[in-house]
DNA sequence: GTGAAAGCGCTAACAA
DNA sequence: TTGTTAGCGCTTTCAC
């Protein structure tokens, strides 16, 4: 209010020329002071801090980066922002990334080619600092361009041999198998899984995790009882029903992702069967959503923060870096199993 | 694959000159084809095209935003990406912003005034066209700061005094009328309303219509059955059980969203309570997820679509029409109820 | 330790 | 119609 008062249309926002006059210094040394370079000295530093205080100064980001070339802008790309997990994931990378003087730029691919290269492509123009691609496994169409322009890139599950890029590795294989054996603990024997789209790697490493499970204990793949959903809680719900017209029923359904198990939970409900007591049902991922279904649901942890800052960390790395190589880096997000109260001893057979 | 072979480290991401001499022209030509000034001739034109595809150009953001006083970068500031609701919202902002060759930067304010401070001032060192601010009532703290710059923004259900500014004027009125009337029509006359946290004026709109409505109904307003919540899942829990514990129930219940909303049908449910036949629920927003509860939720619909492209519309209006007045305009949003399993007569008094 | 000056890549005003 | 040129606001040599 009294601000409004102040400025009359004439006066522009000030630049570093106004905080320099101000100052009485050069603009070279406003600029030294406000990244701190060390050869300032105390006293012309303080009257530089006064002034740009005075003015309610700061830099423009676009000279800065025009000259500098970095942009101090991420990108980061997920699959679909409609999907839980991924608006809890862009939280925490973004507050990580703003914590430490980074912008972030979100898009979401949709699982089309055509978007994701679209989405590159602005990213590019941008200049951002490095992209995160985050869509678990659709990633080829971009990789060239990307690698093209040398800017930094942080994959999931997937190594490039670019010097500027790093992966992030999923360990589903904990989570996965806790799960299997938490169910063979508790009498099932009888395990299908409801698989995400074959055309995401995570969504085929998942799948192989859990055959690999089901091996070390020794229990049955039945190829019948596993079905390749997309990732959706309507493609849980009709993946199910599927699995529903089979002759023989398994008595526990393992499922790629949280909502696929949400939609699972839903068919059930739908078709009289009760969770857990005629059906366990195991979910991936633990979106927050996950404690609040009925019953909550038992599920494999992935962590989003984790994820996030080990993109955010692998990103800055190149970025800081530029040029240097042997900074290829592959980070570990582990995966563990949260029982709750979707999951319990198989009916008796009557 | 191809393209790794042909860039060798020393060649740079090509610039407006490189164009400009592959195509035997002045860069001043180049500008103009690619910004698609109609006085260059076709004959050069095509020249200048040539070059960009054979180098692959496209133009630095930067350095155009620097000299056009320009970014096409649009800020959207939402209360919390993790509600269902923004990231709907949020994806149709893209959509419409990158159909039109706009950028976006999400940020949300978690609630939290210095959250939201610090959003608009990385805004405006980013120096955003405009700012969508689709907090619901948290605004204040920032619109000075905004106006102070004249950065032009969009509002919902707050009028500001700036000419660059609109507001998006969201119609709870018909929506909840319908949900009231509709609850009315079945038998229902002892109605609760679980509201929103009462620092967001749209919390506080959305209770004074239920209590119009209520009163246009002549139904009556029971004090003690409005009971503020915080717009959150647990939230709902919470609140129902306030409820719960009151001497004379409702017998039906409408929340200020969805979240809440989904919140109850959980409370109810592990309390015994069915709906719709002991109690009915209604929501608002009509998140996606809304059609896949159990049963599934009668809701009042706030369109995503229509807010995003009323703020796209407002936002470009004042951005590309700098300094204009008479610009200000008024977007109205409707809600219209929708009718799905969670309402039903209320039970007999026994 | 400080300042003058050269650009970063582009647009727009002015000349031709 | 086309080209030349002056900056946009900043960082960064290079002198002093």
């Amino acid at each position: 209010m009294a601000r409004k008062a102040t400025r009359k249309g004439a006066d522009k926002t000030p630049d570093i020329r106004a905080v320099a006059a101000l100052a009485k210094v050069s603009i070279a040394t406003v600029s030294r002071t406000i990244n701190g370079s060390p050869v300032v000295s105390e006293k012309l530093a303080k009257r530089v801090w006064q002034a740009i205080e005075q003015l309610n100064y700061f830099p423009n980001t676009h000279a800065r980066t025009l000259v500098s070339g970095r942009s101090r802008l991420f990108g980061i790309i997920v699959e679909n922002i409609t999907n839980p997990f991924f608006p809890e994931l862009i939280q925490s990378f973004e507050e990580i990334a703003v914590a430490n003087g980074y912008e972030i730029l979100v898009s979401s691919s949709n699982s089309d080619p055509a978007v994701l290269t679209n989405c590159v492509r602005r990213m590019l123009e941008r200049k951002v600092d490095g992209v995160a691609v985050l869509t678990f496994g659709e990633e080829e169409p971009v990789l060239d361009q990307l690698s093209f322009h040398d800017i930094p890139v942080v994959l999931a599950e997937f190594r490039l041999a670019e010097p500027a890029s790093s992966t992030i590795l999923l360990d589903y294989s904990t989570g996965i198998r806790s799960a299997v054996h938490h169910l063979a603990t508790i009498g099932h024997s009888k395990i299908g899984f409801l698989a995400g789209p074959h055309k995401l790697h995570s969504a085929i490493t998942r799948q192989t995790e859990f055959e690999n499970s089901m091996r070390s204990e020794k229990l049955p793949i039945d190829k019948n009882w596993i079905i390749e959903c997309d990732h959706t809680l309507k493609g849980g719900v009709i993946g199910f029903g599927k699995l529903q017209s089979l002759v023989g029923q398994p008595t526990a359904v393992i499922c790629s992702n949280d909502m696929t198990a949400i939609g699972v939970l839903r068919a059930a409900y739908l078709q009289g069967l009760r969770v857990p007591q005629d059906l366990s049902v195991i979910g991936l991922d633990d979106i927050d959503f996950a404690e609040f279904t009925l019953p909550p649901l038992t599920t494999i942890r992935l962590s989003r923060a984790d994820l996030a800052r080990a993109a955010f960390e692998a990103l800055r790395l190149h970025a800081e870096n530029p040029g240097k190589s042997g900074l290829q880096r592959e980070f570990l997000v582990s995966t563990n199993l949260v029982v709750r109260g979707s999951t319990a001893p198989p009916p008796l057979p009557n």
